[in-house]
Parts: structure tokens; C-alpha cells; sequence
DNA sequence: CTTGATAGTAAGGTTATCTTATTATATATC
DNA sequence: GATATATAATAAGATAACCTTACTATCAAG
């Protein structure tokens, strides 16, 4: 351990109870959410990967947007999204269609063979969940998803505040 | 919407507040993180990435790790933390010094030419850190970082247990 | 001194993400 | 209504962060 906090006025606070800055620790906590999610994924046979799955999920919620307003609810970029679409669709478990309102934009639903793959998917993400969330209580994994929503609604306005410029 | 939890009894039990579940908030979460860190690591004129940033934050936590426990450490595979050792190790930051106990083995070090590179990593983390939990109590904060550290902990003691399989 | 495990690494692959440029279409302006 | 500008999706191509598999050097045990 260096001891920069102590040599510098300059360094950053170090929070006390932070080996592992926050950042770290999410970072680290999301890899291996993932990794457990793409495995639970593959062993239920869907033809999924997270990504893909993570925007089934997500028309499922907010079905019939456009490609960029589902793009920007999912906080990715248009071009990311079109990627799990190309994939999802030539699967035949989402149509894009062409929104009669303005003829660039596609309207994106979800078909009706998509509704087994759904249930998989929450399924499997169900499984991921109940074994991250070992030990914890009710309240404390709901706490969890609120913390959670706040700092990502925090990074997202950032994130997009910045785009806008 | 589909009517899924309704039409099977199969279906997995749908946390009643969870919109998005859980994991797919802390995936996205992880992801504007990363973003977020990545764009402070630029903007500061560090050369990092963000594993390299976290690989040197690890290294400064444990100094005198071997490759194997510190790639255990930091929940990646070994090979994973070779092609971060070998950008850190060709910028100067860290040393790699065959273990007199073990010649196979390697024991990583920081140089003190990273000094300076970890103080903006730790700046620049404490950044984001700020801005991603901006409206988060001191109490808030230091719950989140329990709760996502146990979360991890879950998931690397059963990713663990399946390696040694 | 062979035999089998272990530490690091080379080679090569996948996923998720981005940026930049292109095309079609819409909207505003003159 | 012709022209300029903005927007929706996308093609092309890059990058980071992982992984798996196979090889090499070394150790440890018989």
C-alpha cells in the first residue's frame, strides 16, 4: 500500500472503509453477474447471450418504441442496440416495423415465439438473482435495486447531458 | 407486456417491484460506471484503461501477490491478467520478479514510477464515485458497497467452487 | 530420474460496446 | 416546390475485456 493519502494533500479522500473503491467493487460484481447470467443462459439452451436477452427483456417492458427511444432506455447507443436486433430478429423473435408516422424510424415488438424464450430468460435471470442475493433479506435486495436505479439514473443523465453538447 | 406470470403457473415468480431485475440494473449500472471511469481516465491523460486501472489499484491492496493469487484476488482468470501485466509492465508501472521460492512462479509489484498514475486513478475513481452516487447519504453509500460486496463474494465463491470442479 | 501437478503465457475467439460515415426521409426556409 | 438541415437506422470497422485451449518451464514426490 503505497501512502500517497498521507504524502499528498492533493490525493483524493480515501474512504475509510473502502479497500475496494465503489467502483471497483460494482465493476467486479457485475462481471461475474454477467458471467453467471450468460452461464444459466446457455445451460437453459436458449440461443441467447446477455445483451440479447437484456433487450428482449426491455422491448418486453416498453413494447412498440422506436430503435432510438429503446436505444436511449437502455442507455446504449443506437448502434449497439442494432446489433442485438440483427441478431433477435433474424431469430424471428422480434419484428421491426416501419413507423407510418416518419418512414426512417421502426417500430420494434416482439413475436409471438418469443414469449418461451421470455420466460427462460426470467427464468434463468431469476436463478442468477436468488444465488447473488444469498443472505440477503427481502428488504435488503429491494434496498439493492433502489441504490442501483439511483446511481444508473445518476450516470444516465450525465451520460446523456453530455451527448446533447 | 406479456401475460406470462398469469398464464403459467411455471413462470418464475416476478418480484412484484422489479421493472427491470436486478441484474439487468446492476449490468447497466456497471456499464455507465466503466464509461464514466474510462472517460475520466482519459480526460486526466492517464495511458489506462479501466483493468488496468483496476489491475494497478489491486496490485497497490496487495503488493507481493503472485500472478495466480492475484488474478484470484480480482475474480478474472489468470490469462486475463497476463495481458494487463504486460501494458502496465511495458508502461513501467509494475514489476513482474520471479518468486526465489518458486522460479515458476512471478511476484508483481508496483514501481514507484506508478505513484503518480495510481493518484489518478484513485482522483479520478473518487470522481465518478461522487457524481454516481450524487444524492446518496454517507450511510447510503457505504450500504451499497456491503450489499454489492456480499453480492460479489456470492458469486465468486460459486464461480470458485465450479473451477475446481 | 521419471511422473505428474502447477505458474505463467502464446494463440485465438467471443461479446459488448463505441465511433464515424452513409442513406433515406423528414422538416424548415426561401 | 427547391434547397438546406436535421434525424433514424445502419454499414464498416475498431477496441476493451474477457474466455478457452495448448505449450513451456519448473517443481515435488516417488
Amino acid at each position: 500500500m503505497t501512502d500517497l493519502a498521507a504524502a499528498s494533500p492533493l490525493a483524493p479522500a480515501r474512504p475509510a472503509s473502502s479497500e475496494p473503491p465503489l467502483g471497483f467493487v460494482l465493476v467486479d460484481a457485475a462481471r461475474l453477474y454477467r458471467a453467471r447470467i450468460d452461464r444459466a443462459f446457455e445451460g437453459a439452451g436458449l440461443g441467447l447471450t446477455a445483451g440479447e436477452a437484456r433487450t428482449l427483456a426491455y422491448v418486453d417492458f416498453h413494447p412498440g418504441l422506436r430503435q432510438s427511444a429503446l436505444a436511449e432506455k437502455m442507455n446504449v447507443e443506437p448502434m449497439t442496440l442494432v446489433g442485438f436486433l440483427d441478431r433477435l430478429e433474424a431469430a424471428g423473435l422480434v419484428t421491426r416495423e416501419t413507423d407510418p408516422r416518419d418512414r426512417r424510424a421502426k417500430i420494434v415488438t416482439l413475436t409471438p415465439e418469443a414469449t418461451p424464450h421470455l420466460a427462460g430468460v426470467l427464468t434463468a435471470a431469476a436463478t442468477a438473482r436468488r444465488e447473488a442475493t444469498c443472505g440477503f433479506s427481502e428488504a435488503e435486495q429491494a434496498l439493492l435495486r433502489d441504490l442501483l436505479l439511483r446511481l444508473r439514473d445518476n450516470l444516465a443523465r450525465e451520460h446523456r447531458s453530455r451527448d446533447e453538447k
